[in-house]
DNA sequence: GTTAGTGCAAACCTTTTGCAGCTCT
DNA sequence: AGAGCTGCAAAAGGTTTGCACTAAC
């Protein structure tokens, strides 16, 4: 992070891309964020700095982002909706490691995923460009209050059968 | 396959979930299709079968075998749009290999998958419930037909800056 | 001065919802 | 009989597009 940033501009720059006012705004703020934005989220937090910034100016630049390899999008397996979430690609491949109950998102990196990776290469003959890996269930914390939970449904639902 | 609608169907009428006609056809369909059907296809498909099969039906009907846990839900890195794509969970763990430009779907199964499981649960005491991994890039074959691409694109914009 | 980029409004695509009527068990 | 399910129509949520105007280089 912080350098981060500067990449990002060359990279656009490089490629002739313009750094619009609009754009210096949201690449500080995914820049400086650290983590998993919705263009919605996105776009409220540079309507802070600039209130006529529009909407679609945001998802066109991340669609750009996308494109040029500089942000990786993520589903987080839909917890939250169908909307994407993006993240810098400055880090090494992870895993998103999704809570579907508090939804708080954890973050893995381990030998699995370059092993994973350097056997799909080698066994297709594949080019990866991409490569995405989310783990959805409990956390540790949530895993005690969902079995909670449950025994207070049936709880209630027994309940209801005695009438 | 052909063993598995009949799994299903008994899941869901010990869930109590009945088995009416509309997914009957639907559960058919699933079965037998094989692989990364998405709701559209499946409703072209069921109409087929019954004209009056409504759509609605098509995404109540994947929903429940969703939360139910008989299918997986996929986004093939949104290759051909933001639609979901589902496949039953009969068989193990795998990754989903897709090409960006041809769009085939290659699926890998191996060691590293289940070992990034093992790890991500004694990691974080986490309890997986989903897991999805995909990876999208070039197959052996488009890898050469893009290079391709990319050399008559190249040689187009040289003869535009020419004139 | 050009050409790329922006804002606005409107369209788009996929999926969900409300409700009246039908059907499975 | 009655809860559960379906079809229809309409809405919702997220994202993209057309076009006239503006700003970066």
């Amino acid at each position: 992070m912080g350098m981060a940033i500067e990449d990002m501009k060359d990279s656009l720059r490089r490629r002739g891309i313009r750094l619009t006012r609009q754009r210096q705004i949201l690449l500080d703020l995914i820049d400086k964020s650290g983590q998993h934005l919705d263009a919605e989220s996105l776009y409220q937090m540079a309507k802070e700095r600039d209130p006529k910034l529009n909407r679609v100016t945001v998802y066109r630049t991340l669609k750009m982002l996308k494109e040029g390899g500089l942000v990786d999008e993520l589903d987080l397996m839909h917890y939250g909706g169908d909307q994407h979430y993006y993240e810098t690609r400055l880090k090494q491949e992870h895993a998103h490691i999704i809570c579907l109950r508090c939804g708080k998102v954890e973050e893995f990196f381990g030998e699995p995923l370059q092993k994973l990776r350097r056997q799909v290469e080698a066994h297709f003959g594949f080019q990866i460009l991409l490569a995405r890996t989310e783990i959805g269930g409990y956390c540790s914390h949530c895993q005690v209050l969902r079995a909670k939970e449950v025994k207070d449904l049936t709880a209630v639902s027994a309940g209801a059968r005695r009438g």
